[in-house]
DNA sequence: AATGAATGAGTGTTCATTCAT
DNA sequence: AATGAATGAACACTCATTCAT
């Protein structure tokens, strides 16, 4: 960060310029696409709300479909990030477990985007998700992290053995991710504000439980 | 202006015309809706599929966003349909649960275009659903279903009491919903085909074995 | 009238209704070229309005643009019937064309659908009022009435020599179609409703002195 | 996004472009909306005689009603700023009223778009006139124009007093505007070219007789 | 005589993207 | 680095008219 060292003064506002503008733009684009998903997005929207020229989003991230690509990719490597500081492997394997499915919960609840995203990305088959390398290197760091919760607890005599660390976390993941995402329609076929304070908590204890309950001895 | 007038089995020349017509555009448009999503649907390839002229949509459809109410909520009839004619009440309750599991994963697998198509109405914040009174009538049946299962479990000894049947029915839901819509970015945030043959196998099992679980006494 | 004794009685059914057709269609035509011109108007409105079926239309008028002749031709043979019909040969001069005066400006208000539809004709430079001999027949006959009323006020020396019938006519028509046919930017520019009844009794009596002190001697 | 940023005199190239573009588009709109009034009017036909990209129409003025307004808020500017040109008040009241009277004759016979495009706003009752704020500003100004002139009028003793100068507005208008816009049927009805170079000036005459009949003490 | 299903050419409008400065 | 004008292809939707019965 000590770039007046290396560069002009006139570059160095170039630049933290420049950045700036990277980052709204990426802002922007996050909350558009995740209003109305990839094509329903609208580029002139995503350069109104970054207060940015439209030039300057083909300039930094080359089309509409790269600067998705780029939301995207971010998107995953802050939950993973959220995830690996939530530093389960110092809690007792319960513990890690039931603090890891509240944290997922309530990920998901603090950042509707990311859902929407992941939606969006499946309609298009992840064709996006497919050209990010550094989304898979975190995400073997995640699968491994539950591994290794999973062990501790068989070895504590706590959980049962043979559970397959992916389907935990599919399950993990999807208790919390379909009844949000399907909030709207769910609120309607079943009758009752599925985001009423209650409903929110009552829905993460039942979640809890199912997770206890699926691996215990 | 009445059903029988539109679809009487006498008058067949006039009417089958329509009637054909009306339920090729249904189809096409179900399949292009489900592939695209209501945003990213093209009303003219939904014609050119339908073999149909893209007047003949209007008419019928008025809109492309009412026909797509009307596939949303043909899609919701079926389902609730399939739910119905399982015959669950004759079963023994773990029987006609894991029944229930088994059928939503196979319905999900057989019709992937339900869940797209659940996933689009939830980006428009489930404002067809909304208008459709019979989808609301048939989720009313549905949820009894369940809770009959439950009481019948809880009286035989089997089933522990005090489960919410919505809260159930949403995981069951969730468990094979996330799997399948998420299957894209799924298969390379696990780096495995999550839908080969014996993948899909093993995550019919979990899913049993999940929600066994967590009914069990 | 006698068709029952030209026509066989199955065919005097037939007749009555197709007569029966062709004046709802008239009708219905007339209200919706009057409403939004030629251009504006929509063939299927029309049928809805008659409540007749569309291939009727086509089947007795041929096209559109036809139906939309036949409109005009009756509106115009309709206005010259009622002149006609004034009687304004057994008139001093003097009241013959204060009634002429005062007749026109009620027609126009009692037809405004007159108006639209030689506006919508002149907007078209009246390509459709060029086939229609009927109308030059009717035509020349109301000149000649105005003609007649001018030279027996000339001979009675109450007008004064000199005046062109047909400048005349015009002036009679102008001073109130121009009025009616631009009572909505009217109202607007002057700042007051030209429609309210004192405003119209005003607009006549303005209408009658006009004319009066334009012929007289 | 003031004026001056968008009409300043130094940074001619940028904005050049815009202002010319918008200039050619006003002017084809102009000319397809008095031909065809607004219903008929096409927006890629305006387009192409702009030489102008589609896009561009609506980024200038959003859409083909806006653009309608906009055209015919210019053409009441511009007879009402020509009119003020005409500096009434500096002759005396009789030549002051027969110059209107040319003047308005003039008016119309050189800008035939004014004429239609009144009609065509009074087919759709004024609906975009009401939204000019800027119109009725200038109406105001005519009418105390016309005013002036027949209290001048009278104060010489030329003029009877008592007239209304709404009506005598209406009247001056009328009997021009009600030949031209009628030329096409009425040189049919009346089988008469009235657009011959005679009949135009036999027109004017007996116009300006007409008004100084009406008013002349 | 009457009907309603069907059509193709168009209608206003919007889009992601590029050009000139 | 930044801007705003410009574009062409596509979009949902509509029209007068004809076909099959």
């Amino acid at each position: 960060m000590t770039a007046e060292a290396k560069t002009p003064q006139r570059t160095k506002h170039r630049t933290r310029d420049a950045e700036a503008t990277k980052a709204r733009i990426l802002k922007a684009a996050l909350n558009e696409f995740s209003r109305n998903g990839l094509g329903g997005a609208r580029v002139d929207v995503i350069a109104e709300k970054a207060d940015a020229n439209k030039r300057m989003l083909y300039h930094y991230f080359g089309s509409k479909e790269e600067l998705f690509q780029t939301v995207l990719e971010n998107a995953y490597i802050d939950i993973r990030d959220a995830e690996q500081k939530l530093d389960l492997d110092h809690l007792p394997p319960k513990e890690a477990l039931e603090r890891l499915v509240r944290f997922t919960w309530e990920y998901y609840l603090k950042h509707p985007e990311f859902i929407t995203l992941v939606n969006s990305e499946n309609l298009h088959r992840a064709k996006h998700l497919k050209k990010s390398e550094i989304v898979k290197i975190y995400s073997r760091r995640f699968v491994s992290m539950v591994d290794t919760i999973l062990q501790r607890g068989v070895a504590s005599g706590e959980f049962r053995p043979g559970i397959d660390p992916v389907q935990l976390n599919i399950t993990i993941a999807a208790i919390g991710y379909y009844y949000l995402t399907n909030r709207f329609t769910g609120s309607i076929i079943f009758e009752r504000d599925l985001m009423a304070k209650e409903a929110l908590e009552e829905r993460l204890r039942f979640n809890i439980d199912t997770i206890l309950r699926l691996v215990s001895a």
